[in-house]
DNA sequence: TCCTCTCGGTCAAGGTGGTTGACTGAGACG
DNA sequence: CGTCTCAGTCAACCACCTTGACCGAGAGGA
């Protein structure tokens, strides 16, 4: 029989798992709440086209990191949910260019202000000056892997 | 270096999923580079195993928070790998007990000292006093969302 | 001891969300 | 205006999970 020893509770790695299931489940359940179905893939995507007024299927699937068919599956769903439109692209005629619709913005709003109470709750819990010493360590451990280079992809996490 | 830059406007979901990202991509390619390809999922199978002394796959699912199916499935990939074997369980004659094999405590071994030299990493680029603070903050964060109830499952973040 | 009925394990089928590979044809561009 | 790139799509496949149905060893009470 090998030792058999309990094994370090709760390293930091758990914590930032825990912690992060916490606040995204929070933003998650309140969107749903409202009525908006969303995923992950969908926050990254709406950021790509509310900040890019439109983006091809290709050009999506550059931004998320996935396979032009995965992207093309990926608005295939946020069409049908009337998140999006797709328009002929002025740019290069042969894309499709999705396009956010009344209700994708309205999405998007709705997932700035769930956002914004997470923080506000985070603040309450941690105190402000914390909570901003919190955010400052998050970006130095992401910066330093790496992960704040202009992509940002969508990847899985392991 | 250190110069602030207003611009992208990361919540706190964001930079939690990034440094997550981060520090556990480090874990496991130090893992995968020493020859241990394993997943989250068998991360926890290998916390159960090693604090309980074995457990059946009905332990297991309910451990994880998944089918048996699930969990049957996962031991099988463990067994195939050598990291685990399977025995009778003295306890209840009908399950078949999953217990670590010496290559399954190396894999813990080396995990625990890859994690361990995430946090030294993390530690040097903070301070350790800076690190304890973050520490004791996604603690209460995810105490705040009950995630460290007892069960402490594993279940996909969205 | 015996009987019942729980429950561990497993088969089958299905769903989601990704992948690789191959292809088509509009249209970008020299 | 001819060529050849590339956005989009079809098909097949895979990883990993689910629900549903089931079997039968054996746990556990009478």
């Amino acid at each position: 029989m090998t030792e058999h020893q309990p094994l370090p509770a709760l390293g930091l790695a758990e914590l930032l798992l825990l912690a992060t299931r916490v606040v995204v489940e929070r933003v998650h359940d309140r969107l749903a709440a409202e009525g908006f179905a969303v995923r992950p893939a969908h926050g990254y995507t709406f950021q790509l086209l509310a900040t890019s007024g439109g983006a091809s299927g290709a050009e999506l699937a550059e931004h998320l990191g996935v396979t032009k068919q995965a992207a093309a599956q990926l608005l295939d769903g946020l069409h049908q949910a009337g998140y999006i439109t797709r328009r002929p692209d002025p740019r290069d005629h042969r894309a499709r260019l999705a396009v956010l619709t009344e209700r994708g913005w309205a999405c998007i709003h709705a997932a700035t202000a769930a956002w914004r109470e997470a923080e506000t709750a985070a603040a309450a819990l941690l105190g402000a000056d914390r909570l901003q010493a919190l955010r400052e360590d998050l970006h130095r451990l992401a910066a330093d892997g790496g992960a704040l280079q202009p992509p940002l992809r969508l990847r899985p996490i392991w």
